[in-house]
DNA sequence: TTGTACGCGTTATCAT
DNA sequence: ATGATAACGCGTACAA
C-alpha cells in the first residue's frame, strides 16, 4: 500500500511542497489554478496529510481540549455537546478525550497540550487534588467545570472554575425534605470517602439535619457498593435494599445521584412501598430520565447549558487576555416532581 | 516558561539523547544507575516527552482506535468499558475518538491511523455508505460493531462485521406483541428514512405485520422530530403525544429505542392510559434504566458484553493473522418485562 | 553501555 | 506566486 507524503504530492505535481503545504492550508499566496490542480492530485492519491507531523511543526493550533473524566456518566453528554457547538462558532476545534478514574487528570492533560498545542482546556468532572507546582506547569488556561466546591489549598488565580456548590445545594435538598415533615431521611451516598461531589452532597446533608435540630442517625447513611459502578441504578437499588432489609426506620430516601434514586424507586417499590405514600424520593443532577420515570424524580437540576456556554466563554476570554481566572458559583434548581410528598 | 526536551535532559544529565530515550521506554541496554539519575531529573524538571513527535517516529504503536458515532448513546458506554479492559489484557492501548454525526467515520479512521500508528479500528455505531474503495484505502483491519445487518454492497473479505440482525430481532418484538393478541401496534421511529438501525427496525416491524396478514396502517407509523436528539426520551414523548392526539386506535407501542420507549410510557400515563393495563409498550436495546423504572420495560436487549469481547477478540486475531474477515451475527434477547400485557 | 547523527512529514522563513 | 531549506522533538542504526 502506497501512502503518499507531501513531497510525492509535491513531485507530481510538478511544483515544491510549500505550494503544496499552501493548498492544504487555505493560504492566500497561491494560485487558483496550481491550487486546484494539487487538491485534485491529493484526491486521486488519497493523500491524507499526517496529524503529527503537522503538530510537530504548529505552535498554535486554534483548539482546546476537553478532558472527561467518566465518560458514562450522562450528565456530561449534554455539556459537552453545548462546548462544542460554542466552539464552533469561534472557530475552534475542540479535542475530546477521556480520562481513567484512576488517572490523573493535570498529567494528562500536560500530554495532550504538548501533543496538540492547545490554547486552552477544560476539565469536566474529577478531583482537585492538584498541586499547586503542578498546576504551574501547565501553561495553558484552564477552567475546571462542574467541580462542586472551591477547594481552598490552591492558589485562586492560577485557574478557573465554574460550577454549583454540591455541599449547599445537598442542604437545600435537605432542607426542603425536611420542609415536609421528614426527620428520618436516609441517605444513599457513593464515594463518600473520596474527595469527591459524594463527599460534598453527604456534607450539605449533616449539615441541613443539624441547622434543624435533628439528630444524625448514622444507621441510615449507606454507602454504595465499591464493586460495581458507583452511581450506577444497580448501586441504588442494591443498597437501598440494605437499607430496608436493616430495618431502620425512615419516611424518605435522598440519593446523591439521580441513577442511583432511580435503583432506589425500584427497590422500594419492590418491597410493596409506594412512593411517595409511603416513602418520599429524592435525587440530584437533573438528568434527563429524571423527568420521564414514574413517579417522577425530585431533584436539583444542575443549569448544564448555562455552565458550559459560560465555561468556553471564560476559557476564550483568558486566553484572548481579555479576563483573569474566575471562580463561579451558579444555582441548582430544586426540581420538586412527583417522588417526594408531605407527611402527616 | 521552559518547556524541556529531550536534549535538554540530556545535557543537563551529562549523557546522550539516546540514553534518555532508552530510560524513559525501558529499553533493556541501560545502566540502572544512569536510568534512575535521568529519571529523577525528568521529574525534577517536569519533563513530558512529545507525543507528536514520538507518533513521527514510530512505526508500531501496540494500539487500536475505537471511533464511536454519537458519543451520548449510553448503549454504547458499555462496550467501550469491556473493550478498554479486553484491551488491557492484551497489553494494548486504547484510543477513544468520537465523530460527528455528520462526519464521515472512514476519513476520521485514516487521520487517527495516519497520526497515530495504530493497529487496528472498531466502528462502533454509524452506518455502512461507504465505498470498498475508500475502505480499501484504510490499510489496518477494521471491525464494525452493533452495525444492524449486513449490507451488500461492499466486499465482505474487505472488513468484519459484529452485530445483532436488527430486521430479525426487531420482527421478534412484534411476533411477540402480536403473539399477545395486539393487532394495532403503533410505531414510533427514528431515522427511517436513513440507511439506519432505524429503518432497519421498521422494515422488521412491516415484515412481522405481513406474516402476520395484518394489514399496515401507516397512520400508526410515527416518525420523530429532526429537531431534537433523534433517539431521545423527549423525542419519544412527544411523538407519542401526537400519536395520542391523531384519535388513532391503537393497544401496543412500540418504539425502536428504550429512550423512545421510556418517553412513550410517560406520554400515555400523562393522558390516563394506563401502561399496560391500557397500552403495552416496547422498546429496543436494552439499556439499563429500562429495568429500573416502573413498568419496567419490554425490549429486545443486545448482548453488549459479549460482542464487545468478540469484537477485541476477532481484531486481535485478524491482527494477528490468525483469522480472515468475518461476519458474526448474535441473537438478541427478548426481555418480556412489565409494561407489554395480553389482551382480549 | 553509551553517544552521534540522520530522518520521520510537515510548516515557516527566506529568497527568488 | 513559488521553491529550497531549516527547524519541530524524538527514536534508532551505527559507531565507539
Amino acid at each position: 500500500m502506497f501512502e503518499p507524503t507531501i513531497k510525492d504530492i509535491a513531485k507530481i505535481c510538478g511544483v515544491g511542497v510549500s505550494t503544496v503545504s499552501r493548498a492544504i492550508n487555505n493560504h492566500p499566496d497561491i494560485n487558483p489554478e496550481t491550487k486546484e490542480k494539487i487538491m485534485n492530485t491529493i484526491k486521486e492519491y488519497g493523500y491524507v496529510p499526517n496529524n503529527s507531523a503537522r503538530n510537530l511543526k504548529r505552535v498554535d493550533a486554534k483548539a482546546i481540549a476537553v478532558l472527561v473524566k467518566g465518560i458514562s456518566n450522562p450528565f456530561f453528554a449534554n455539556m459537552i455537546k453545548v462546548i462544542e457547538k460554542e466552539c464552533k462558532k469561534k472557530h475552534y476545534s475542540m479535542e475530546l478525550s477521556h480520562i481513567e478514574t484512576d488517572e490523573d487528570e493535570v498529567d494528562a492533560a500536560l500530554k495532550v497540550v504538548k501533543e496538540k498545542r492547545l490554547r486552552g482546556i477544560i476539565f469536566l468532572g474529577g478531583l482537585f487534588s492538584h498541586s499547586d507546582e503542578k498546576l504551574r506547569k501547565l501553561n495553558v488556561p484552564f477552567v475546571f467545570s462542574t467541580a462542586g466546591s472551591i477547594p481552598e489549598n490552591i492558589s485562586k488565580n492560577q485557574y478557573s472554575n465554574i460550577g454549583v456548590d454540591d455541599r449547599k445545594e445537598s442542604a437545600r435538598m435537605v432542607d426542603y425534605l425536611i420542609g415536609l415533615g421528614h426527620e428520618k431521611i436516609a441517605m444513599v451516598v457513593a464515594e463518600a470517602d473520596e474527595e469527591s461531589i459524594g463527599k460534598l452532597r453527604l456534607e450539605g446533608y449533616f449539615e441541613s439535619l443539624q441547622a434543624h435540630n435533628i439528630a444524625i442517625n448514622p444507621k441510615l447513611v449507606f454507602q454504595t457498593s465499591d464493586d460495581i459502578g458507583h452511581f450506577s441504578m444497580e448501586n441504588g437499588y442494591l443498597t437501598t435494599k440494605k437499607l430496608i432489609e436493616s430495618g431502620e426506620e425512615f419516611t424518605a430516601v435522598y440519593a446523591v445521584a439521580d441513577a442511583l434514586a432511580i435503583g432506589a424507586i425500584r427497590a422500594l417499590l419492590e418491597s410493596g412501598l409506594r412512593v411517595p405514600e409511603d416513602v418520599s424520593v429524592a435525587g440530584y443532577d437533573g438528568i434527563d430520565v429524571s423527568g420521564y420515570i414514574s413517579p417522577s424524580l425530585t431533584t436539583i437540576r444542575q443549569p448544564v447549558e448555562e455552565m458550559a456556554k459560560d465555561t468556553v466563554k471564560l476559557l476564550f476570554d483568558i486566553i484572548a487576555g481579555k479576563k483573569d481566572h474566575q471562580h463561579i458559583t451558579y444555582d441548582g434548581e430544586l426540581l420538586v416532581r412527583e417522588s417526594t410528598k408531605e407527611i402527616g
